[in-house]
RNA sequence: GCCCCGAUAGCUCAAUGGUAGAGCGAGCGGCUGUUAACCGCUAGGUUCCAGGUUCGAGCCCUGGUCGGGGCGCCA
């Protein structure tokens, strides 16, 4: 008998001989027709289990079938019935059980068939995707990590594997966990008495990244559009629910383009996204709606529709500060928007996805591209940054246009205190055939925690790594 | 890093300073083409750790560990 995905077997024609393989949900006996057992068994192929029913009459009944547990795994063989039951509409009338691994000890089986929080499943991630929530989150994972290579690659983008390891201690976007081979119970000194980095395997001091953003950009300038969808690390002790300390970053990079282009990019990246989703992985959206989030599925489906949001930094300011609503910090042109700020904007103002654009130089990168004065009516000079916020999750993407004006650039490098030497090879690119060209990053995870409504970042990738955990 | 909250059965939680309980899960039995099943019985505890106060501590005090929420940093 041919071995089928539970996602096939519960579309297949009554009738079809098949086999299946994978774990007990649920195990019901019944005493009906001389005894039998409806098994849920799931592959994790699609949400639901397949109802297997198996009869009295099996060999193995009374010895295995009617002892197995939530969690044992199994391979059936039988054929695929119209269901007698309501619940389904087809189920497997077994022909043959076999038990291919018990659960040792059914009662401290760590995912028994209760209701267990999220905090208790993370205690148990390396059993926790037996779950319906994990199961689900991990499949709209794929299927958006793979929407996102297909967006870009039908548009003529190059997937680029930008370095994990670092050496250039140059870029300035937060903390970073330094890597090296040296033995730190006795490390090389140099004379002054600092560590001796000549003798490490870098001859230098090297790092994990904390962005692919100027590596990247180098590709830009040779290939047009590319894009990297790699591990990113952050060393800073950030304990919330939307940080990790490694999590995955898409960074988008377009040649000959502006910050509109960007904002015009981000904006049909996520409804590409969003709309695959849907359409693939409707099962496991339908279980988000229901469960997790009521109303996901319209709201999701409503920015899909709907043009993005833009609207300059000065603008949401002056909305903050006329909009009546208390504060606890107060809103001044200049300063960087508190959360409760964001949120108000983009779930109690607008009540969608908003896109905020050219915000003060003076809180923002040096590489990215400043504006000419009096943009927006601001006030002081602004830079073409770009911050996509959506409701839930806070700041999704991060963007901006990139200085492409080496005077300008070198001015901006010196103002923050940076080391022009240290950044010779993107100075390059400006000094050699300059263009204009922009990009952001996506936080993957914040990306799946909007889609799905998972409040936690660390239930939505499968091994979290956040300050003091490392666990699995 | 800062502020707040929490830790009791496998899980989720109760318990006035005075014999530690329930629901779910688990085991056994009953009933039933079952499906959040239902009914009955049973087992299950170093009350996070180390000290302290007290005749007596799950409860009060001190220190620690771990977890959660909020803020900051950002994606």
């Amino acid at each position: 008998m041919a071995w089928i995905k539970i996602r096939d077997a519960l579309r297949g024609e009554p009738g079809t001989e098949l086999t299946i393989k994978g774990w007990v949900r649920t195990r019901r006996d019944s005493k009906a027709d001389g005894g039998l057992s409806f098994v849920a068994v799931h592959d994790g192929t699609c949400f639901d289990p397949i109802q297997v029913v198996a009869r009295g009459d099996l060999a193995n009944y009374a010895d295995e079938i009617a002892r197995l547990n939530t969690g044992c795994s199994v391979e059936v063989d039988g054929v695929l019935v119209a269901s007698q039951g309501k619940g389904q509409s087809v189920e497997i009338q077994a022909t043959g059980v076999r038990v291919v691994g018990w659960v040792e000890d059914p009662d401290t089986y760590p995912v028994s068939n209760k209701r267990h929080s999220f905090e208790y499943l993370r205690e148990v991630a390396h059993l926790r995707t037996r779950t319906n929530t994990f199961g689900a989150v991990a499949r709209v994972r794929h299927t958006l990590a793979c929407a996102i290579h297909r967006f870009f690659d039908e548009r003529d983008f190059f997937y680029v594997h930008t370095p994990i390891i670092t050496a250039s201690d140059a870029e300035g976007a937060g903390q970073m966990f330094q890597v090296s081979t040296l033995d730190m119970m006795n490390l090389p000194q140099t004379p002054e008495g600092g560590v001796d980095y000549n003798e490490d395997f870098f001859a230098r001091k090297a790092h994990l990244t904390v962005s692919g953003q100027l590596n990247v950009e180098t590709y830009c300038c040779s290939l047009s559009r590319v894009y990297t969808f790699g591990p990113t690390f952050r060393a800073e002790n950030s304990n919330t629910s939307r940080h990790l300390a490694e999590f995955w970053m898409i960074e988008p990079e377009i040649a000959f383009a502006d910050l509109g282009d960007n904002a015009r990019l981000a904006d049909e990246m996520l409804k590409f996204v969003i709309d695959d989703l849907l359409t693939r992985r409707a099962d496991d959206m339908k279980f988000f709606d229901d469960r997790i989030e009521k109303g996901i599925v319209d709201r999701l489906r409503a920015v899909a529709e709907a043009p993005l949001r833009l609207l300059p930094y000065t603008d949401a300011v002056k909305i903050l500060q006329e909009c009546g609503q208390k504060f606890e910090y107060r809103v001044q042109w200049g300063t960087d928007l508190q959360s409760e700020h964001e949120r108000y904007l983009t779930e109690l103002h607008f009540k969608q996805p908003v896109a905020l654009i050219n915000y003060p130089k003076k809180i923002k990168a040096f590489y990215m591209r400043e504006n000419d004065p009096g943009t927006d009516g601001a006030p002081e000079a602004t830079v073409a940054a770009m911050d996509l916020l959506v409701p839930g999750v806070g700041e999704l993407i991060g963007g901006s246009q990139r200085e492409e004006r080496l005077d300008v650039l070198d001015r901006r490098i010196e103002e923050m205190g940076l080391v022009k030497e240290d950044y010779w090879w993107y100075r390059d690119l400006r000094r050699y055939g300059t263009v204009p060209h922009a990009g952001y990053g996506l936080g993957f995870e914040r990306l799946v925690q909007y889609v799905t409504g998972m409040q936690n970042i660390r239930d939505v990738i499968p091994f979290p790594r956040a300050p003091r955990q490392a666990e699995f």
